[in-house]
DNA sequence: GGTGATCTGTAAACTAGGTAGACATTTCTG
DNA sequence: CAGAAATGTCTACCTAGTTTACAGATCACC
């Protein structure tokens, strides 16, 4: 019987207190995403209709529309929202390696190909190509810059002495690499995370222990 | 460098799923809750005004009235809340001991006292008494109840073999000396805790061997 | 004890966000 | 080609929350 004084302070956690009406925005928001990922579950992006969407979340059509336009820039609002979340995936594995930044790296990018290679949303994607693949490949630049910006400072927090521009580099080339083994995988994903683990360690080997690794 | 092969197959997690009104509805009561609380961290309750909660919410006082009819009716929706979330927290201290019962008593109810004498809520409770200390002794009736229904529920789910009517026996004067203690502590919590642990730890290992423990 | 300030609780008119239904247009499907 | 179903838009409508106002209670202070 261990005495319980150590107890953790903040056993029961406080929420963030936003005002109630940004919070219920971004609740629709929310639930319109979920909706449309649940949909995506069983069906293909094709097959999936903007009325399904709205039923799925307990919502109008009309109100869908309303809130994003078009099926096209709902699609592109969904791919967005999926990145933060796998970026923020990406952040929990690179928690767990603080000490090894090659090592975070391996960890991160293989943790990225399994649950892109798995998660039934880019699974969907893939499937139904012809209208969600453009978005995050031809057409995606917000995508990329946003996850990239994500990434980047995700690295500097956690390892301050990479330069800024090091740092920026390397998350582009991560983002964009991941959605190229995404959209088209290549091999089982803890193979293709240790290439790219060995290709990028010199350069983060470098990047970290002096002033730059590069121009 | 492990191989990142052995990945948590839902690093992405996904959500509830609730449709949008009936979650709004309840991100309102949250947000109302919330903001309570947070008002209660500086002030008593007696000095905790309608206005101020609705203001620090982003809502109109009318439509805290509406939600909740008067100031008496909020406090005791927002004390039968936190007790909520108290239960909540003494599950997960329960969780991780389920090969020891006592000591999971032990952990949960010292949990539930340090947290107790330590959140603002509880003692701006105690120090505005003379309005919201009658909810939880005098009048808290459904307090005492929905909580002792909780952790009934919650021991019968761990440990199946403790009969229902021990489990709610158990559970109920739990929650009673709970709110006992909360509003009159006596000692360091640890210490309380290991007395109640010693009082009902015969009691419990009767429960959990023999078909029954009591009457 | 009176006076002003503040808070509770209620009412009524107003506004905005979501609903319901219809409709033209496009796109699949047989 | 014909029918079915989906997108995108429009309109009338309804509900939930806002705003302002006011009567009654309570408290603080002179």
């Amino acid at each position: 019987m261990s005495a319980p004084s150590a107890v953790a302070p903040s056993a029961v956690a406080d929420r963030e207190r936003t005002p109630y009406a940004i919070a219920a925005r971004e609740l629709l928001r929310d639930t319109l995403f979920d909706a449309a990922r649940h949909e995506l579950a069983s069906r293909r992006w094709n097959e999936v209709t903007m009325a399904g969407i709205a039923a799925t979340a307990g919502v109008s059509r009309q109100t869908l529309y309303k809130e994003f336009g078009s099926r096209e820039h709902f699609a592109q609002a969904l791919i967005l929202r999926e990145a933060d979340r796998f970026v923020t995936a990406v952040e929990g594995a690179m928690d767990a390696h603080l000490d090894d930044p090659t090592a975070a790296l391996l960890a991160a990018f293989g943790l990225f190909l399994t649950v892109a290679s798995e998660d039934p949303l880019v699974r969907a994607a893939i499937a139904g190509a012809d209208e969600m693949l453009p978005l995050v490949t031809t057409q995606g630049q917000s995508l990329v810059e946003r996850s990239s910006e994500r990434l980047h400072s995700a690295i500097v927090s956690r390892w301050p002495q990479v330069r800024s521009r090091d740092a920026a580099l390397l998350a582009e080339c991560l983002v964009r690499l991941a959605i190229s083994y995404a959209t088209l995988p290549a091999g089982p994903a803890g193979t293709t995370a240790s290439s790219i683990a060995d290709l990028f360690g010199p350069y983060i080997e470098r990047a970290l222990s002096s002033g730059g690794a590069g121009g």
